[in-house]
DNA sequence: GCCAACGTTGGC
DNA sequence: GCCAACGTTGGC
């Protein structure tokens, strides 16, 4: 089972809507990068939600319910015959007991590789064993 | 297919 | 509000 980090604009779509709700659909995606991750989803894995805007904080953990499909509103395949405009649906798991900011991710050397450090404007990227045990443990959420 | 111009994102 | 980074678009 993989981890993946997904950037949001709590303005937009915050953890707390994704409570509220208990379940949503995560489109918007066109990034390329951002795609591939979103198409090596699987359901079962999970997701570490960030905040960017005011808070850029590593906010919630929540559930990847479905394999990767087709955005109906923006339907097509890859060459490969995979959905172009990945989308999964999530439910929450837990909210942050302590929210692990990005000054405190950047202060720390092991997160010096980190996508979200190096590659400021990805807002899907694949969270490795060793940092998604750590960002856990920082924020206070169950392994 | 290359490259310049432009737009968008996100941190400061 | 500004600026840097970077992706995308459009002309050639």
């Amino acid at each position: 089972m993989a981890t993946y980090l997904l950037k949001t604009e709590p303005s937009d779509y915050c953890f707390a809507d994704l409570q509220k709700a208990g379940t949503c659909r995560w489109d918007g995606v066109s990034n390329a990068a951002a795609l591939i991750a979103m198409r090596s989803m699987r359901k079962g894995d999970e997701v570490l939600v960030y905040h960017t805007g005011d808070e850029k904080a590593v906010v919630g953990l929540a559930k990847v319910t479905s394999d990767p499909f087709e955005d109906p509103e923006q339907p097509g395949k890859t060459a490969k015959g995979e959905p172009k405009f990945a989308v999964v649906t999530l439910a929450p798991v837990a909210a942050a007991k302590s929210r692990v900011t990005l000054a405190a991710i950047k202060a720390d050397p092991r997160f010096k590789e980190f996508p979200l450090v190096t590659q400021g404007r990805l807002s899907v990227m694949a969270v490795g064993k060793t940092l998604d045990r750590l960002l856990r443990k920082m924020a206070g959420l169950p392994g």
